[in-house]
RNA sequence: GGGGGCGUAGUUCAGCUGGUUAGAACGCCGGCCUGUCACGCCGGAGGUCGCGGGUUCGAGUCCCGUCGCUCCCGCCA
């Protein structure tokens, strides 16, 4: 037997004088005493079941008994609605279906929240995610990823790329992420860790000549989350050989654009904007920029070298901000404390009200030279940043950032899909004082600075690159290291001996030895890229079974203590908590 | 690890400077109702005010602790 001839949300006046049988959740039920209207509900949508005592007695004392989130199945014949009772806000609301015969499938408790219910506490929601899956907006949410995955999928088949699965229990990495254990019964003590990416593997697979890899690979790291943050993640994975970095960027545009496309999205003009990661730095004070609104940031230093502020005259670096519009003191004071946290000292500023009167506490120290140069007009308040570099870009970024939200700068009408190019290979660690890698310590160098990796890692331009959009990051790739030296060269240069190279990276140097050809890639996060086509703030609304922000799931109550003879046979005695410390 | 916010019926919330028996809406239960579509009308049940301690004649309200959730920083090669 058929449980259903159509979806719920699929019928037409055409359909009327169809006999159909249709399947669904209970939706609302509107009993009249004698006439009961039901609507019956999937993910298509909603149709109205009418069930007439005079025309189904036996169905009406059924009807009675309905209940919301019952599962129906009914049987009738679909009937145009009588012109005053036609539902303009319903796809199907010029009909209905006249019920002969209505079964109840499946009956529902009261249930903890309900399903068109608004604004129901998200961890509920988790706990009970099988009732929340069925709203609208989840569904749209799912079907919507769906669509995406399946569009950057046909895209890479169609560019020749080969989807190659690699292992999710690999080797711990001491470095980058946290990694989540896995203990093996046949090897007691030791562990697997779970992959933070395919990274490594998918260079092998280079090495190995498959020459175009893709995965929509799952990921795992054990950081905190984030409403942009989950345990685990899925990343498009792709490695390419005997290429251009333009080639890895061409792909990925193609993979974007075919997702906009997907769902009848204008997709974003192609080839995608790009900026050196210094001048990102410099005007936006971010790699990861905006660029849907403008508030560059302008230099001062040259002009406010000789200055009577002494905080101007000393800094290494003084650039600034024109705001479009003339803030309260309250709103400065705010802003102060913003660019505190960004690791500003103070801020200064320059009110310009809507008269042109100026109301600054620094006014009195600057020349009419450097006034003329920060051309404040009315309504508009300059915000400084002096010091060293790297903060004040830092400080006047998330100014820009802040000020972009707050002020609602940004042209939502347009996507700014944005390649930051030109990286720096090494960053100084705050904690260790040593030469860290920006991105990963597989990322090759400028042809032509290999020298300079021992020499001056500082001055190192990498051959990295990220994907923003709208000022978020999707991700981020490189090209790769494909000559052993090379790759030895920057394990020495991060303070790694040769030794602890050969343990941790034994193999990928062997395998650098045995014939590595030029290779490159990317890898871009799904959810995150799904979440905001789907215009969510929060990763979760477009994961199906999510776990909330302390690392747990409330639907499994995972993770959960694990009986001793079992951690036994792994070679694993579990501490109390509170012994830890 | 650090900082901010929240926690009161099943759900979403209100509850003032501490003061009778802690309320509303939706949901739930019972009754009535043949054109509703957020159906309507009548009636009802439902509370460890997260938990523990303290201050007070008296605590949902104030204080301390703790747990849970959440956002941010750190972290996320």
């Amino acid at each position: 037997m058929s449980w259903r001839d159509v979806t719920c949300g699929a019928l037409r006046a055409a359909d009327a004088g169809r006999r159909v049988t249709l399947a669904g959740w209970a939706d609302t039920r509107r009993d009249h005493g004698g006439l009961v209207f039901v609507d019956l509900r999937d993910h298509s949508g909603i149709t109205q079941l009418v069930i007439n005592p005079e025309r189904a007695p036996a169905a009406a004392e059924v009807a009675h008994d309905v209940r919301n989130e019952f599962v129906l199945q009914a049987e009738g014949e679909v009937a145009r609605r009588a012109s005053d009772a036609v539902n303009p806000n319903l796809p199907t609301g010029e009909i209905e279906l006249q019920v002969d015969t209505l079964r109840v499938v499946s009956r529902s408790e009261p249930l903890p929240f309900q399903v068109d219910e608004e604004g129901v506490d998200e961890t509920l929601r988790i706990r009970y995610r099988w009732l929340d899956l069925r709203t609208e907006r989840m569904q749209r949410n799912l079907r919507l990823s769906h669509k995406v995955i399946g569009a950057i999928r046909r895209t890479m088949d169609e560019l020749g790329f080969v989807d190659v699965w690699t292992p999710s229990m690999t080797k711990g990495t001491p470095e980058g992420a946290r990694d989540f254990l896995v203990p093996v019964r046949l090897q007691p003590g030791r562990f697997f860790a779970l992959a933070q990416s395919p990274q490594l593997f998918k260079q092998l697979t280079q090495i190995g000549g498959l020459d175009r890899y893709y995965q929509i690979a799952t990921c795992w790291r054990d950081e905190d989350l984030r409403a942009d943050r989950q345990f685990e993640f899925r990343q498009l994975d792709v490695e390419m050989s005997f290429i251009e970095r333009e080639d890895v960027l061409d792909v990925l545009e193609q993979a974007v654009v075919a997702s906009f496309a997907a769902l009848g999205r204008e997709p974003p003009p192609r080839p995608f904007r790009r900026l050196s990661w210094q001048e990102a730095d410099d005007r936006y004070g971010s790699d990861k920029p905006d660029l849907r609104f403008g508030l560059e940031i302008r230099d001062a230093t040259e002009v406010t070298r000789g200055s009577e502020l002494g905080v101007f005259a000393g800094a290494e670096a003084v650039r600034f901000l024109v705001a479009p519009r003339a803030f309260s003191r309250a709103e400065l004071a705010r802003l102060e404390e913003i660019a505190k946290e960004w690791g500003a000292k103070g801020l200064a500023y320059l009110v310009t009200d809507e008269a042109g009167e100026v109301r600054s506490p620094i006014a009195k120290f600057l020349s009419t030279e450097e006034l003329a140069a920060f051309a404040a007009e009315p309504g508009s308040t300059v915000l400084f940043a002096a010091g060293e570099p790297a903060t004040v870009s830092r400080v006047l970024g998330g100014l820009r950032t802040h000020l972009g939200r707050e002020l609602e700068l940004a042209d939502t009408s347009r996507d700014e899909l944005l390649w930051i190019l030109d990286f720096p290979l090494f960053e100084l660690d705050d904690d260790t004082g040593r030469w860290t890698f920006v991105h990963h310590p597989f990322t090759g160098v400028k042809p032509g600075q290999e020298h300079l990796i021992e020499a001056n890692p500082g001055a190192c331009i990498s051959e990295a690159y990220d994907l923003v959009w709208n000022g978020t990051e999707l991700g981020s790739g490189s090209i790769r290291i494909h000559d052993q030296e090379v790759q030895r060269a920057v394990f020495r240069s991060m303070g790694m001996g040769e030794e602890e190279a050969r343990a941790k990276f034994g193999f990928l140097l062997e395998a650098l030895q045995m014939g590595a050809p030029p290779h490159g890639g990317f890898a871009m996060g799904i959810e995150r890229f799904v979440m905001l086509m789907a215009g969510e703030s929060d990763i979760r609304q477009v994961t199906a079974f999510p776990k909330v922000a302390s690392g747990s799931d409330p639907l499994t109550g995972a993770p959960t203590p694990y009986p001793e003879a079992a951690l036994r046979d792994l070679g694993i005695r579990s501490i109390a908590p509170d012994a830890q410390a």
